[in-house]
DNA sequence: TAAAGACGCGACAAAATCTC
DNA sequence: GAGATTTTGTCGCGTCTTTA
């Protein structure tokens, strides 16, 4: 078997720190936060390898690009974002160091590239969201609003019929009461 | 026993949000 | 609009454990 496993060197925090360019206590605040998987040793001690250190370098250029934790990890967490499995990869392929170093920059390029795309995805599908909200809210506002005016519309049609049928009846009252009247003047004179 | 690391907790500054 | 409050992202420090 040996010869054919990479024994894949192990950083320590002070180490990884110095690389990433970053305080200990920073990679640990960030490990905590991101939710970045690390490996301990037997003693229980952080140790970092070539891909903990890139995805950390990657998350200290994307702070600087002005993203903030949540959302670094709202995209660490949505895509599978390894960029050593293309180093192992290629070395398995047995490339050259340089053949290496570049295939695995361009891929780290590619990567963050996806990355940027899929944070502008999710700002564009929150925005969208909003929207869609807005819309449906409004939508249902006005339905409502719809509604009782229809409402309000047709009691105050039944409002006015009611008026309507008292004033006809009132008429026929009087009209009955002036005829009662005629016939008893009629049969008065006779 | 000093050095290195883990861990917890409080402090701090800047930005965002709330309240009047 | 200004002051108060909250949130975010660290930072500092003390304590404990392990190892050489």
């Amino acid at each position: 078997m040996e010869g054919s496993m990479v024994e894949e060197h192990r950083y320590l925090i002070s180490e990884a720190a110095k690389i990433v360019a970053v305080e200990a206590h920073v990679l640990r605040y960030w490990e905590d936060e991101l939710e970045i998987p690390i490996g301990r040793t037997e003693l229980g001690h952080r140790y970092y390898t070539r891909e903990n250190i890139e995805i950390f370098q990657n998350v200290k250029k994307l702070k600087e690009e002005g993203l903030q934790l949540k959302a670094i990890k709202a995209v660490l967490q949505s895509t599978n974002y390894r960029p050593e499995e293309d180093a192992r990869k290629a070395q398995q392929e047995q490339m050259t160091t340089e053949q290496t170093s570049l295939k695995v920059m361009q891929s780290n390029a590619e990567k963050l590239r996806q990355f940027k795309e899929l944070v502008e995805e999710i700002v564009e599908k929150v925005v969208k969201d909003n929207n869609e909200e807005l819309q449906q809210r409004l939508e249902e506002s006005m339905a409502k609003e719809t509604d009782y005016l229809l409402h309000m519309q047709e009691k105050r049609e039944e409002e006015r019929f009611r008026r309507l049928d008292e004033i006809i009846r009132a008429h026929q009252k009087v009209a009955a009461t002036k005829e009662k009247r005629r016939f008893r003047d009629i049969l008065r004179r006779k």
